[in-house]
RNA sequence: GCCCGGGUGGUGAAAUUGGUAGACACAAGGGACUUAAAAUCCCUCGGCCGCAAGGUCAUGCGGGUUCGAUUCCCGCUCCGGGCACCA
């Protein structure tokens, strides 16, 4: 055996090893439990990141820990690769995107192969292979039968310079990332997916999942946003035409407060006005500038304008004005809003702005209505009553509620309704880099499917992108082709998929039997129920929302097509943290920023330590200190990990991802640490060497104290580590293993009694079991060498035993008036009475009661006793 | 702006989730070994008072519940994620 640690050619042993062994191919068996353990599949960027590699280190960790509790493992991995950086990276390096992928995907599988994982490689996938998209386009089609995929119009965000149809990301406050020239607002038509016929499912189901992170499922109902209202309609007469104004609100019990109403720019109402109206015809299209983001929409100035059309108050018969307003979404609900200013925030800083008037039609018993001073109150649903509401005053919020929604109902003007948030996905994109939606047009039969036989419809590989529109528009080869109807000459759709249809199925794709995947026959087969749902799915918080909902919704509409049997896709979810790191930042001559990788700058420090201010290293000038965020190319403060592994190692790099912080919180970055993780581990390797002719060593009946304490705290040890795995708590798992050494190592120095040598081996072998799937390289090395058996990866997980615990006495802490005031040694198992004899009778109690008696004595058993006095 | 998280020493964090705040590490300082360095090992390490024993304050800020609060409740503040075309 080696007594140097070189993990370069032991972490090479291990894994040409694992190769040759097919160690982590996954066969499916009805006589052993199933674990599938799915991590988020990275997008081929170019290398790898310490997201990467944290996500999948948290992935193999508890691989091969189930593993080595009996189940059988499959655990896979591929690229989600079709996407915007491929074609960006093409225009710089006029490289096809295809190409540029690939190369991608080639160097990132070596650095993943680097690491240790124990993946099926045999079951990889891109999603920019035909193979794989032809069942995107094939299951799109069977929507487009279903009715669930469907065409209309939708917003997109317009370069007006280059022409082209530009993502949120290319947005810029307001101008286009090249051109820089200011975004408009442009309807084309779209495919869409009827996410929302799924809506109430998606919702209730969210209950049948346990295994998620609450704060992932509120995210998700947020998002749903069932909300049961009133849609109800403002009648009036244009052009001698009697028409309905009709809106949604979930406060129907303050109808009585409307003093306007306001529509959306886009709304038929307010393109009618505008025809007679210059003015409002110039508001109209200033609202058509900007963005289409939310954030941008929710932050921006409200701003409205009157139509001088007036519509009838439902009840009261009243004249109401309709506004224009450039917050009221034309995509959500009718596209217009009820104006009711005394109990509503944001109609009630329209109304001020605007000198509407505020009539409040809620009070709150006790409390008076002031302009300046309702806000605590104003839209209380629990204590408001109606007030200046005719025949519904007194009336509490539901009770107004449904005799309002009656008397409307009564009128033909209105009905209680159940309202979503959640819109309609939309799918395609003005993009060359995604799978091709497979329609064709033709001029006399229209939109028409490309028949099953003759997919996929595979997309040119060869085109480079120059940033005005899509190439596919300029390749006849793609473009032309004979309609499937006619016969007679017709043109291909050019748009491509969301990427975000790429990955809500590729979870079903790797369990696919390889001998179907070979033959391709179908899109997935019984194989995806055997391994469905996945176990655990592990990935970034920031898609707590859009890829996860896209993904249920996806398998719902599979199962409905009976290809899977399964309701959800993902039975437990582990959502990490976000990988962060500081951000240093300067404005440059030209007024743009320039970031500053942490390397090339020197931190200034109080006295205390804290973070004052940065200089760069090559000028010697301030820079700006931006605090931490997530890392990212563009901010310059990323960490490439390779360094990491060739200068340390792959189980290093693991061990302190590990060690750093709890999965879910994010982690901020530090070179220092990474050194206290490769100390650690060359420890353990030296201690495996100095105790290797003793790893034999049987454990005899009985064991003198000393051993026995030790034994003792190992196994206490272990018991923590196996409740922290329970609890996917990796940090303390690593610290535990560390402890484990730590007294493993104190033991061995202090005696060299070779009584304890039994403890000793069992104990090593206990921190190598715990330590190894964090740290598999190194610790199947040892077990091999330190001859514990054949193979550490088939080792029983261990388990802490009970003889192994015992003790006679504990120790409790003493508490006065909820003050630590000292300890107190009792028998174990000892009843209250006697435990609250000791606590009295000992020295810290006695001075601190100073000659008080004890009002009450607060027991809690195996933990303290708190006198109080 | 809206929705969801988080804030504990110089730093990352722990506290079996209402019961000894700071385990385990990192950094720093001191020492041993060495011709020297690296590596390794040992010691100190939240603030204040004290020679010490010990006391006292302290888990972003302000309140509350409790014998007892990092943990539960209310308000604020700062940081992170998402907001439907980044993935």
């Amino acid at each position: 055996m080696q007594e140097k640690y070189l993990p370069t050619d032991i972490e090479r042993a291990a894994q040409a090893h694992w190769n040759s062994t097919k160690a982590f191919r996954a066969v499916a068996d009805a006589k052993r439990p199933k674990y599938y353990c799915l991590s988020m599949f990275p997008y081929p960027s170019g290398k790898l990141h310490m997201g990467h590699v944290r996500n999948y280190t948290i992935g193999d960790v508890l691989s091969r820990h189930h593993r080595m509790k009996g189940y059988n493992v499959l655990q896979p991995m591929g690229w989600d690769a079709f996407g915007l950086p491929a074609e960006n990276a093409a225009m710089q390096n006029q490289v096809p995107p295809a190409k540029w992928t690939w190369d991608n995907i080639a160097y990132m599988k070596q650095q993943l192969q680097s690491l240790g994982f124990a993946l099926d490689w045999e079951r990889e996938l891109a999603t920019c292979a035909p193979e794989y998209y032809k069942w995107n386009q094939w299951l799109f089609l069977r929507m487009l039968e279903k009715g669930i995929a469907y065409k209309k119009t939708q917003v997109v965000n317009w370069d007006p310079v280059d022409q082209t149809v530009l993502a949120n990301e290319q947005v810029i406050e307001g101008r286009g990332w090249r051109t820089g020239a200011l975004v408009e607002k442009r309807e084309i038509p779209g495919y869409y997916l009827a996410i929302t016929h799924y809506a109430d499912e998606l919702l209730a189901a969210l209950d049948t999942l346990p295994g998620w992170p609450e704060r992932v499922k509120t995210m998700q109902a947020n998002w749903i946003g069932k909300s049961t209202g009133l849609r109800f309609a403002f009648p009036y007469e244009l052009d001698g035409k009697a028409e309905k104004l009709w809106v949604f609100t979930t406060r129907a019990d303050t109808i009585m407060g409307v003093s306007f109403c306001a529509v959306a720019a886009e709304h038929p109402l307010a393109t009618h006005a505008a025809q007679s109206n210059p003015q409002l015809a110039a508001f109209i299209d200033e609202c058509k500038h900007g963005s289409v983001m939310e954030a941008d929409l929710a932050t921006m100035e409200k701003k409205g304008l009157p139509t001088g059309i007036f519509v009838d108050h439902p009840l009261t018969g009243a004249k109401v004005e309709v506004w224009v307003g450039n917050y009221v979404l034309m995509s959500y609900g009718d596209g217009a809003v009820m104006g009711v200013p005394a109990h509503d925030e944001r109609d009630f800083a329209f109304a001020r702005k605007y000198g509407i008037a505020i009539e409040q039609v809620i009070a709150v018993e006790g409390q008076s209505f002031a302009l300046d001073a309702w806000q605590e109150w104003y839209a209380d649903k629990q204590r408001g009553r109606c007030v200046n509401s005719g025949r519904y005053d007194g009336l509490g919020y539901e009770a107004a509620v449904d005799a309002i929604a009656a008397d409307l109902a009564a009128k033909g003007l209105g009905e209680k309704k159940v309202q979503f948030r959640l819109r309609d996905w939309g799918v395609s994109r003005q993009r060359y880099w995604g799978c091709p939606i497979p329609i064709v047009h033709c001029e006399e039969c229209g939109s028409v499917s490309v028949p099953d036989e003759q997919l996929p419809v595979v997309l040119p590989e060869d085109c480079v992108p120059d940033g005005s529109g899509n190439p596919l528009n300029k390749r006849a080869d793609f473009l032309d082709c004979a309609c499937p109807k006619c016969g007679k000459p017709a043109r291909r759709e050019t748009d491509t998929m969301d990427t975000f249809v790429d990955s809500s199925w590729y979870y079903a794709r790797y369990c696919v039997d390889p001998a179907t995947r070979a033959a391709n026959t179908a899109m997935v087969d019984a194989s995806s129920n055997h391994w469905m749902p996945a176990d655990q799915y592990i990935g970034g918080i920031e898609h707590a929302i859009l890829h996860l909902l896209y993904s249920r919704f996806w398998t719902k509409v599979m199962r409905d097509l009976g290809l899977v049997n399964y309701d959800e896709p993902f039975a437990n979810l582990l959502t990490q943290g976000m990988v962060l790191n500081h951000i240093f930042s300067r404005r440059n001559d030209k007024g743009g920023i320039e970031y500053f990788a942490p390397e090339e700058v020197d931190l200034r420090r109080d006295e205390d330590g804290h973070v004052v201010g940065a200089t760069c290293k090559a000028d010697g000038q301030p820079v700006d200190y931006g605090g931490v965020g997530t890392m990212s190319k563009s901010k310059r403060n990323g960490v490439d990990p390779q360094a990491l592994i060739e200068t340390y190692g792959a189980d290093t790099a693991r061990f302190f991802m590990m060690f750093a912080s709890p999965p879910e919180q994010t982690l901020e970055w530090s070179d220092s640490g990474v050194e206290g993780a490769y100390r650690f581990l060359k420890r353990v390797w030296a201690f495996g060497f100095a105790i290797q002719s003793q790893a034999a060593a049987a454990m005899p009946a009985t064991l003198a104290a000393g051993p026995a304490a030790l034994r003792r705290e190992i196994h206490l040890l272990l018991k923590q580590a196996n409740y922290d795995l329970g609890k996917l708590q990796f940090n303390t798992v690593a610290s535990a293993a560390m402890k484990m050494l730590n007294a493993l190592e104190k033991a061995h120095k202090e005696s060299a009694d070779a009584s304890q040598a039994p403890v000793l081996a069992e104990g090593f072998s206990i921190l190598l079991r715990v330590l190894s799937p964090i740290a598999p390289h190194l610790c199947h090395t040892l077990w091999t060498e330190l001859g514990y058996g054949a193979e550490i990866l088939a080792a029983p997980w261990p388990e802490p035993l009970e003889t192994a615990l015992v003790q006679d006495e504990q120790e409790l802490v003493l508490q006065v008036n909820g003050k630590h005031r000292g300890n107190i040694r009792v028998k174990v198992g000892a009843d209250r009475t006697a435990i609250e004899a000791a606590a009295l009778a000992s020295e810290a109690a006695q001075k601190f009661m100073e000659g008080k008696p004890a009002k009450k004595v607060v027991v809690v058993p195996g933990r303290l006793v708190n006198i109080v006095v």
